[in-house]
DNA sequence: TGTACATCAGTGAACGCGCGTTCACTGATGTAC
DNA sequence: TGTACATCAGTGAACGCGCGTTCACTGATGTAC
């Protein structure tokens, strides 16, 4: 990889190559397929600035990888968002939608999708807590979804919000992480498995 | 890590330091907690003989990680096929049985479940068919007790139990991978997490 | 307007480390004659 | 029964490699006076 050229940044503006840095290691992770093999190296590489030059903006590799998750996080609600707003004013289908936004983010990225529900646990930078966590609005708005669907009457009334939204985040998190995992596998066609795993989520929360 | 003392093999007994590596790799990947970090030198120590001994049963390490893995698979086949046995005559309850079994499988044993299903794909060792392929034999015995769900007439006729095996396995694992990638999520019970999970599956196929 | 100086955004070279793997070798064990 | 020899189950030392990180340094830029 030769080395981009690259204006060193202006006085104040030192910041700008924190955000070049995420960008790049995202960007690359999906390029080398694989976040273990995303080095540091790589990383200045692409960006065209010399490794140490990251300490200035991150403690260690670990913290990178961090703000890397936080974005990935962000982009993932993002879609679901969108997903979920194209569905009218049906709580159902919106649900659905955000669903099915979920998988398709995570076969569509699938090594950022790894970094952020496959990696081995490692700690966050600081004593963040839960609320703060990157991933916990996007949960938080599936719980609503879930909320919706209730309050409309679609779903049983004693389908508590929390643990159906728990379900069926491991509902779709199974089908996109054994699909990247096992790409071998025989699988059934992509989208008839999705949507037949979404529907018998909905199926077993209905009335 | 003190050297195990080892005795030498006796002629004709060489295979038996290969079932030794293969046993302390699979040990070391849960103590160590984590199966990049166990190399082969801590294998070696284990066991109590030098590194260049490995070379003489794997072509390199991949085959033996590959080796555990069938291990693995065949181990949590048979707990899944002793769970199912203690039903009695109900398939709804054998088939839930054979999931919970699954899920417990993976959380006790956590870093081999990750090199199983979590891990990157990496190609087998020779041209190995899918069929003997190691891990197919359980999914077909899910597929059979899936089947046997339907003929019994617990599952509506319509369910194809190949389709629905599928589902089910994204099902249990996306629990069980959730609950070993992300242990701070505020996860409700795990027992009744797991419980509600298998409910809703076996809820989505019954007539 | 000129200039000394502090600050900022980086760099070049090297550090120690652990890894998978290879090479030439050894010493015990069984076997042929 | 003795002995030369082939084979087997390993070993000791080293290989090259890439990694995250650190250290002392640089040169452009803005600022105080």
């Amino acid at each position: 990889m030769t080395p981009a050229a690259r204006a060193r940044a202006r006085r104040g503006e030192g910041e700008r190559l924190r955000e070049e840095l995420v960008d790049a290691t995202e960007q690359l992770i999906e390029e080398l397929g694989d976040a273990d093999a995303v080095s540091i190296r790589a990383i200045c590489d692409a960006v065209g600035v010399s490794p140490p030059s990251v300490y200035l903006h991150f403690a260690d590799k670990d913290q990178l990888l961090f703000a890397v998750c936080a974005r990935v996080f962000s982009r993932l609600d993002d879609v679901m968002n969108r997903a979920a707003a194209t569905a009218g004013d049906d709580p159902v289908e919106a649900l659905r939608r955000r669903g099915q936004a979920y998988v398709r983010y995570g076969l569509e990225h699938p090594e950022n999708y790894r970094l952020l529900f496959m990696a081995k646990p490692s700690g966050p930078p600081e004593h963040l807590d839960q609320v703060h966590m990157p991933g916990s609005v996007a949960f938080v708005h599936l719980q609503e979804a879930v909320q919706a669907c209730v309050d409309c009457g679609a779903f049983r009334p004693d389908v508590d919000a929390y643990m159906a939204a728990v379900a069926i985040w491991t509902g779709v998190h199974g089908v996109t992480s054994l699909l990247i995992s096992i790409p071998d596998f025989p699988w059934p066609e992509r989208d008839a498995l999705v949507a037949n795993i979404c529907a018998n989520q909905v199926r077993a929360l209905s009335v």
